[in-house]
This record gives structure tokens, sequence and C-alpha cells, in this order.
RNA sequence: GCCCCUGUAGCUCAGCGGAUAGAGCGUUGCCCUCCGGAGGCAGAGGCACAGGUUCGAUUCCUGUCAGGGGCACCA
């Protein structure tokens, strides 16, 4: 289907040359032409400010402007009728007969309905979750997952070939001490004397799913594993948890394409050949303590064995950043840098990164270590979340994965489902910070927009089940016989297309969220008022109706899918 | 102290430099014998503050104030 502001934007193009042709307007380079959905009804379906922008550079009054744009205005079937408004505006108005024939199209898109050609067929990643295996999913991590797995479908909806990936920090020291605490576990499920380590000790992962796994384990393997180091423990967890975390995430409607392993950075020792590269460019050194440290850092970095420094001050940076600690194991940031490395070097079109907001001073040193590397880093678009605070039985309260303490998805799902899960964490813009309240979710959940929206579609449903049993049909319907409040609502429809590009092109997958949200908004007081199955109406205004709520079932499902929810057919 | 994000209605939030700033919840009043009422209609109620850029600023820039997050040889 079309993209009516570009469309638009065409026609207005093609007027100021023709005007300029013409002697009406004098000559400059044509510039982009940006429309606007009209937000009233008395200023037609769409308009162009483009005359109030060029009044500088024509030398002309914006409504001289206008007049001269109009008057040489191409004919376009979509286009009923043009006007100047106020200092210059330029209004659009739709014709019936162009939105008339869109509920034949969008019938016949189905779910493809406004599959655009933005990407075409470019390769497009996006990177999300890329949670550490060390615990279940928690629901602030799940805010990524949503905005990514939206993103991913919207780039889809846009013409991209989407691979969605996960990063997996399998690899470091956290791991080391998951091995050493499921090991701990382990002795206690055996029956051996061994002192579990307080909720102070910063090495300890004191979840209760560990005590879980260890018992399997200890079911497994008996006392096989008793004189053991961490390694086997860890390759268990790791299994475990990979496993975890895709269940819970897949009950959230979230699938990975591709799992990346930290480890394998490792294994084939990309990370040492980044070091390598760096090192030769100059941009490594090795001391105790940065270049530029403090007397205070100085003291602290005493009698420390040196580490090899990135020098990230060169890019800006406050101060240098570790790469390999003293006693010659990578930070997080090495090995982080290696796979940004690796998957430029995949060759995508475009690659999003959804991160949370915790996370953006270090995307930022990994944007120096490609920068370094002679790679250009804006080929990563990032979408950084901001962080979701919870709220239960009215007080705010943190969760953290090493102390046990958390809220995850899994608990969430149970209590409000993957539908409310979704819209709620999608719902709002990257940048906001979220306040979750689980009370309110689950309390309030008849009030819920995702009911709101998801009855849109059960009403639709509902009146094809009717039609059927009374053996109705809308073949053949005659579209004309609609009235201007069906209209109104096909015209709402169309807007979808402009949401997904704009969603795409800004990196905010939220706005489908509201877009939908204000579909059904229009879509209700139509239903409440334009009947189908009621004996007063007659049967061939029947057809037609039965036509249109049609197409408006195609379009609920379409935007349901978008973001990822079910689409119920009764509730 | 430095860096990032955010201050829009009582609450939770939309708002792509344009014409009278929008929803939902809550609240006040009303409607519905009718395809499933998880509905509809109407009312009250708002851009933190001060400068700047612009024909035009809720939107961009600077500052102030307020809130959140980050500032490890953790990941």
């Amino acid at each position: 289907m079309k993209l009516l502001p570009h469309e638009h934007a065409r026609l207005i193009q093609q007027a100021i040359r023709a005007a300029q042709a013409a002697g009406a307007l004098p000559a400059f380079p044509v510039p982009a032409v940006d429309i606007q959905p009209s937000k009233r009804a008395d200023q037609g379906d769409y308009a162009a400010t483009i005359a109030l922008q060029l009044a500088k550079l024509a030398g002309q009054k914006p409504r001289a402007i206008a007049e001269a744009i109009v008057q040489h205005l191409p004919a376009a079937d979509f286009v009923a009728g043009v006007e100047i408004a106020g200092p210059g505006f330029i209004n659009f108005t739709l014709s019936r007969a162009y939105l008339l024939q869109q509920i034949e199209a969008i019938i016949a898109e189905d779910d493809t309905l406004f599959t655009l050609d933005l990407g075409q067929g470019r390769r497009a990643q996006v990177e999300f979750v890329s949670a550490n295996p060390t615990g279940p999913i928690t629901i602030g991590r799940s805010r990524g997952g949503i905005a990514g797995d939206t993103m991913a479908r919207l780039l889809s909806a846009a013409g991209y070939s989407v691979e969605r990936e996960y990063y997996f920090n399998n690899a470091g020291n956290q791991m080391v001490m998951l091995g050493n605490s499921l090991k701990v576990r382990y002795l206690q499920a055996l029956g051996r004397p061994v002192t579990v380590p307080d909720k102070d000790d910063a090495t300890f992962y004191q979840g209760e799913y560990l005590i879980d796994f260890a018992r399997q384990l200890a079911h497994e393997r008996g006392e096989a594993l008793v004189d053991a180091d961490w390694k086997p423990f860890k390759e268990y967890v790791e299994v475990k948890m990979f496993e975890w975390i895709k269940e819970s995430l897949a009950r959230i409607g979230i699938v990975h394409d591709v799992f990346f392993n930290e480890d394998s950075l490792y294994q084939e020792g990309s990370l040492w050949a980044v070091l390598a590269a760096l090192k030769e460019k100059g941009y490594i050194y090795s001391a105790a303590e940065w270049e530029g440290a403090t007397e205070a850092e100085k003291a602290k970095a005493a009698g420390k064995q040196p580490a090899q420094w990135f020098r990230t001050t060169a890019f800006g940076d406050d101060k240098d950043r570790v790469l390999v600690k003293s006693d010659g194991t990578p930070t997080y940031t090495l090995p982080d840098i290696a796979y940004h490395k690796n998957k430029i070097e995949r060759g995508f079109d475009l690659m999003i990164n959804v991160l949370g907001a915790d996370h953006g001073t270090q995307y930022k040193i990994v944007q120096y270590g490609i920068s370094a590397l002679g790679m250009d880093p804006a080929k990563i678009h990032v979408i950084l979340n901001q962080m979701v605070s919870f709220v239960r039985d009215g007080r705010p309260f943190k969760g953290s994965t090493r102390r046990g303490v958390f809220d995850t998805l899994d608990e969430l799902v149970d209590e409000v489902g993957a539908d409310a899960i979704r819209y709620h964490l999608l719902a709002r813009s990257p940048g906001t910070h979220l306040e979750f309240d689980m009370d309110a979710v689950v309390k309030q959940s008849n009030d819920n927009p995702v009911y709101y929206i998801q009855n849109a579609y059960v009403r639709c449903c509902g009146i094809f089940r009717e039609a059927e049993a009374r053996g109705l049909t809308d073949d053949g319907a005659d579209l004309s016989l609609l009235s201007d409040t069906e209209i109104a609502f096909i015209r709402k429809v169309l807007e979808m297309g402009e949401v997904i590009e704009t969603a795409v092109t800004h990196f905010e997958p939220h706005r489908i969220a509201f877009y939908a949200q204000e579909l059904a908004g229009v879509f209700h007081p139509i239903y409440d008022q334009v009947r189908v199955l009621h004996t007063e109406v007659p049967a061939d205004v029947a057809k037609a109706r039965l036509r249109f709520y049609r197409a408006a079932r195609v379009a609920f499902r379409r935007v349901l899918l978008l973001m990822g929810m079910s689409t119920p057919e009764r509730m």
C-alpha cells in the first residue's frame, strides 16, 4: 500500500518544479517536503508547511508560494481537494473513492498489511536481552526484550530481512563464581559439611534456583564431582540457565535466531587479536594505574601488578579503561569490543543494540574500541532503555540476582499474562523511566488497554461468527453504501504504515502500541453505532458493513501481531 | 564532582519546529431491551522555571531547580 505522506510530498515537489519552470517561483534546489497528518477535520487529511519554510529561500510571502504550488499541482487519484489555510498551510483532503478502494486493498493484504519496501530486503540485525546466565530473566531485562523483539517485527514489516541475536555471556569471572556457588549447593545437597557464604559475600550467588540445580546434579552424578573444581559446575549451570532463559522468553513470544557465545571469542582467540590490533595502533599501555591517575587512585593502585590499559581518553573519555587485568584475564570490555567487531564484519546493513541505561557507559567504551580499530561505530544504532522500577504493595523494590532478591519474568507471566506484559512494557518511550506497578496491572486488568485493543478484534470476529450462523456474506458488497463514520476508521488504518515507518526510522518501537490504542479508540464508537445484524439494517447495507468489518478485523489482527500479542477470537 | 535520561491533567504516559497540546486511569453527570457492557456520550483538569535561536518552540540550544541511572583491574 502507498505511504500517503510520501505520495503527497512527491506531488508538491513536482508542483514546485513546474512552478519554477513557469516562472511562478524562483530557481532553488527543491527541498525534502515534510507532510503531516492533520490534527483537525477542518484542516483536511494531510498538511504541508513547505510554503512557510520556503519564504526566505524564495523571497516571497508564504501564501503566494502556496498558491504557486497549488496551481501547478498534478492530479492524483487519492486527492479530492486542496486548500490553502492560515499563513500558508496546504491542506489535502483524501478522496472518498480512494478510501473505499483501500477497504479491498486492506483485505487483500491480510497479515502482510503495510509491508513496506523501506528495507528492500536488506539485512538487519537486532541484538537484545543478552542477559547474563547467572539467574532467571528478570522483569527489568524484559523491557529491552520486548523493545527489541517488537523492533524486529517492525523491521520485517518495513521490508528488512531480520535476525534476532542474543549475546550470551558465558565466560569471565562471573561464571567461575556461579560454578563455585553451585558447588557449595551441591556439597550441601549431598549432606557434606560446608559453610554457605552469607548475603554480604559478593562472590556467592544466593539464588534458590541453584539449590534446585544442585539437587538435580547430585541426583544425576552422585558423589562423582565432590573433588572437582568449578568447571563442571559452570558447564552444568550454564546449560540449565540457557534452557530456562529461552523458555521464559518464549512465553512472551521472544525467540532469538542466533545465540552468540562469549566463550567462542576466547576459544577462537579473537579477543587477543583485538588487543594486538589496538596495541599496534598505540592505544594500549601497561601500567599499574592509568596515566592521568589522581593521588587517591595512585594510592589505591600501590603494589599492584601492571594491567593493560586502553587509552579511551584519546576519544574524550574521562579516564582510560582496563582491558586486561593484572592477573592476565580480560575485563568484560575486551570481549565486548571483539564481539561488536565481529558483528560489523558479518556485514549487516542495519544493526540495532537494545541496552539498559546501566550499560550506557560500557557501550560508550565499546564504541571507542570500534573507532580505534578503524571501524565506524555509528553503524550500530542503540536503543537505550531507561530503567524499570517496580512497585508492589505500594512500595518500590529493587531486584538483585546475586542476592537472590528478584522478580522474575516467569512470576509476572503467571500473574498477569504475556499480553499485558508485552503491552505495558512496550507502551512507553525508551527514554522514560518506567514504573511498573504490579498490583495495578493485576487489579486494573479489566480497564487495561490490552483488553480494549483485543476486544476490538474480538468484536469483529463476533460479527463474522454471527453472520455465518445467519448465512450472511459480504460477497459483492457495494462499498458506496458506507458512511463517513466507517471511512474515518479506514483513514486511521492507513496511518499504520506511517507509524511503522516512523518507528523503524526513529528506532522507537513504542509508537505502534500507542497507535493500536488510538485505532481501538476510533473503532469502538463506530461498532456501537454501525450495526450489521440489526433487523432494521437493509440487506445491502449490512453486506457493505460486513465488508468493512472484515477490513477492520485484518487491521486489528495485524497490529496485535506486530506487537507480539495474541489474537483471541472471543473474550 | 563528572556523564546519560526525565520533568506535559490528581495518577500513568503520548506528542516527527507548525494552525485550538492528546489518551488511559481516577473524578462528575448521562446513555444503552439492539452482532458479548471488558461498551458509548459529555464535563472539569496541564507543557517545572528563566533566557536564547526561529516567521513560528511543549519540541532545538544554554542555565537553574527537581527526580532516576551510571561513574571498578564486576559483568
